[in-house]
DNA sequence: GAAGAATTACTCGGATACTGCGTGTCCGAGTGTAACGGG
DNA sequence: CCCGTTACACTCGGACACGCAGTATCCGAGTAATTCTTC
């Protein structure tokens, strides 16, 4: 069990756009700002475009900007974004077939299953700290370890 | 992204084992009790071996046993038991690769990556919820909700 | 010189292959048990 | 009747296929900018 690498290049993809404000990037320009395959990417940022945290422009001269400001959006919405909303753990109900399960009356199982519940606390947790942390946030904590961060992202995608 | 099945049966078939004290059960039964492929259960008991979880006895009358109380077993050791103990987001540092990437003076990469950083208090706040639960707690909970569950289990298994 | 139409170049968007891990299955090595024969 | 030996049945353990989701790629539809022609 692992996260996809979409999410990893999401995040930065969006914090390099908000360096960039207003103007529309290409994909082709974010791939090659970190060494990503341009299409894969684009397939990326495509679902933050449906996810409502991108907005494209086609034609020449245009690409993808942001929506609305980083601060109004969360790690988990990008995460939700990538990886879809199902739950990390999904329950088969084991606990109500063979041998064991069918010695138990239905009456058993109107109760939600204890081992779901418990995976679904922790996977709660996780979303919590997700939900309270702004890809703003971490564009700050990235600004604060490099200076002049968004002058140089700004060069490096021609821009500056 | 989404945890394998494994993890479910895992827990299920500890608690089963917590019911029959001390008698080894052997891989058939277990699977047998919840409908699933017996040898596929296997694998993933012997990862619980390998984890120090279990204890297995070879030969005629073997079987499976618990290695130390479920009290002293968490959730999480149940998780890193079958899924390993990778993080969930494994970070590609993509920041330092490309046009941007090359911008910045390697100084710049000593901080932990923030993307990174981010993601990592997420599942920190996973871990720390499924450490704090013990798989006895999960079987304390499920005992809750189904009258007679040990006994029930056990006659499931004819060593009632 | 200005306006409009055709052309061009560039962009996104979805349809199409490939890879790796989770899933599932099979067979062999090893061991405790039981049966059997001898004392 | 008791003990040693032999054969057996049962168990785990690891090696071998399969399928699906994540990964990666390519090509077509559509639009804005540009160019050319005409007035």
């Amino acid at each position: 069990m692992r996260t996809s690498k979409g999410v990893e290049w999401a995040v930065h993809a969006l914090i390099n756009l908000a360096w960039l404000q207003e103007a529309p990037v290409a994909t082709a320009q974010l791939a090659a700002g970190h060494d990503l395959p341009p299409s894969y990417l684009n397939k990326v940022l495509q679902q933050l475009v449906r996810a409502g945290i991108l907005e494209s422009l086609p034609g020449a001269r245009g690409g993808f900007r942001l929506a609305r400001p980083l601060e109004t959006v969360s790690m988990l919405d990008v995460v939700v974004a990538i990886e879809g909303d199902e739950p990390l753990f999904r329950c088969a109900e084991i606990r109500q077939c063979g041998t064991i399960g069918e010695r138990f009356p239905d009456s058993s199982f109107t109760r939600p299953c204890s081992v779901k519940s418990a995976m679904g606390r922790a996977e709660a947790a996780w979303r919590k700290a997700l939900a309270e942390q702004s890809v703003a946030d971490v564009q700050a904590a990235f600004a604060a370890n490099t200076p002049n961060a968004g002058k140089r992202v700004r060069r490096a995608l021609g821009r500056g």
